[in-house]
DNA sequence: TCTGGGGTCCTTTTCCTT
DNA sequence: TCTGAAGGAAAAGGACCC
């Protein structure tokens, strides 16, 4: 008997939270949609009229327009006919409105999304229990050990995955089975929507390398940038670059990194469990703030976030030592600035006091269009005993002087 | 015309201590 | 008392992802 071959999958839901709105809406299909903003309650103008049962018979016309939207924002997902007028995600409201008026806007709901987000992982996990979260809509999954998980090299087990989650919930997804993660996510890029990928060790050269170095998870717009300035643009063309020169480019760690993914090597295991390494709450004004003609306004919403986070920490069982904050002027510049307590904590008045002394380090010259509050070095709470030896060994030694 | 919110991880800078 | 090297921890910034 011979061992498996390692056999990984990426899974990622199609326009995820458009598609669950398509389902509450189906009158809306087939027509531009762009869900965000976020600022608005759910449909409750719509909800009201025409009630909760007859949603799928509100006329098309009663929808409000890009066009109409005022206030700040961006666009989470947009569905297929709106993504031809070129309106995508992480767009600006604003431009997206001058691309395409007339397109249907939806604010996200989140209680929805994560009732289905949940409904699908769980579909997965009765098939395939070795699973990654990577977010609402996206998961790896170890197919290596799965009964029938290497039989066409994963593509069967895949089919059988999109089956039983369109049946429980209405929603398509693409999959991409490779021998890692880093391959797996790139081939389920490859046939959406609803489709499945089947890429082998052999298809490095022919698959892989012809793609832009964008394609790489971990190559975002800044890396990207300077690849091209150095007149690289396929991942082909990152390889045949020697690691050396790549790690002078790009430092140790991610020089090395390029260099290994570029050659679709990537022994990183599918992670099922892990501890949360901070909390934080943050918020954009409906207009940029000033420092002192709306200290008030300001000193309440600070309150309120810091309140935001300890009930999170406590809802979720968790305490936290580094307090930080983070500002953004009306410049976009950000700051950030944080401090470290004795012991953890999970106390709105612990925070709101710590990120106080934060945030007098920080001059208060422009205006600010954002606030957030940050609590890192969690620890389990009732397991923050272990932190003080530490510290108590540094101020001991402290006075030998 | 601008550009959300919630995260993780890495690099660089700064500070403290020996 | 000053100086410099070295190493660690904390702080700050930034890239990236969903």
């Amino acid at each position: 008997m011979t061992a498996n071959m390692r056999r990984i999958a990426h899974l990622d839901m199609d326009a995820f939270f458009a598609s669950v709105e398509l389902l509450r809406y189906p009158q809306l299909k087939g027509l531009p949609v762009v869900i965000g903003g976020g600022r608005r309650k759910p449909d409750d103008a719509l909800l009201q009229q025409y009630g909760a049962d007859a949603l799928k018979h509100i006329p098309v016309a009663a929808f409000p327009r890009l066009k109409d939207y005022v206030g700040r924002g961006v666009i989470t997902t947009a569905t297929y006919p709106a993504r031809q007028f070129g309106v995508g995600s992480a767009m600006g409201m604003m431009k997206a409105a001058r691309l395409c008026p007339e397109a249907i806007v939806l604010p996200v709901d989140f209680e929805e999304i994560r009732r289905f987000s949940r409904a699908f992982k769980d579909t997965i996990q009765e098939i395939a229990p070795v699973m990654e979260d990577r977010g609402v809509d996206e998961v790896y999954i170890d197919f290596t050990e799965v009964p029938g998980g290497q039989r066409e090299g994963g593509r069967s087990l895949a089919r059988l995955i999109q089956r039983s989650i369109h049946d429980r919930t209405g929603l398509t997804c693409s999959i991409g089975v490779a021998p890692n993660k880093l391959i797996a996510k790139m081939a389920s890029e490859f046939n959406k929507p609803q489709g499945i990928s089947i890429v082998y060790e052999a298809d490095l050269k022919t698959l892989i390398w012809p793609l832009a170095c964008r394609k790489i998870n971990g190559i975002g717009p800044k890396a990207d940038a300077k690849l091209q300035q150095l007149g690289i643009h396929t991942i082909g063309e990152l390889a045949a670059c020697d690691k050396a020169w790549l790690v002078e480019q790009f430092g140790p760690a991610t020089g090395a990194w390029m260099h290994e993914a570029a050659w679709g090597r990537d022994e990183r295991p599918v992670v099922t469990h892990s501890e949360p390494v901070s909390m934080s709450r943050e918020t954009t004004f409906e207009r940029d703030l000033h420092a002192v003609r709306d200290k008030a306004e300001l000193s309440a919403l600070f309150t309120q976030l810091c309140e935001r986070v300890a009930e999170d920490l406590q809802r979720k069982g968790y305490r936290g030592r580094t307090i930080g904050i983070k500002l953004r002027f009306d410049n976009f510049k950000s700051v950030t600035r944080d401090l470290t307590l004795e012991e953890a904590t999970d106390h709105a008045r612990t925070i709101r006091q710590a990120a106080g002394q934060a945030l007098k380090r920080v001059p208060l010259t422009r205006r600010l269009r954002l606030l957030g509050v940050r609590v890192g070095s969690l620890v389990k709470a009732g397991e923050e005993m272990a932190a003080p030896e530490q510290a108590d060994g540094q101020a001991q030694q402290a006075p030998l002087l």
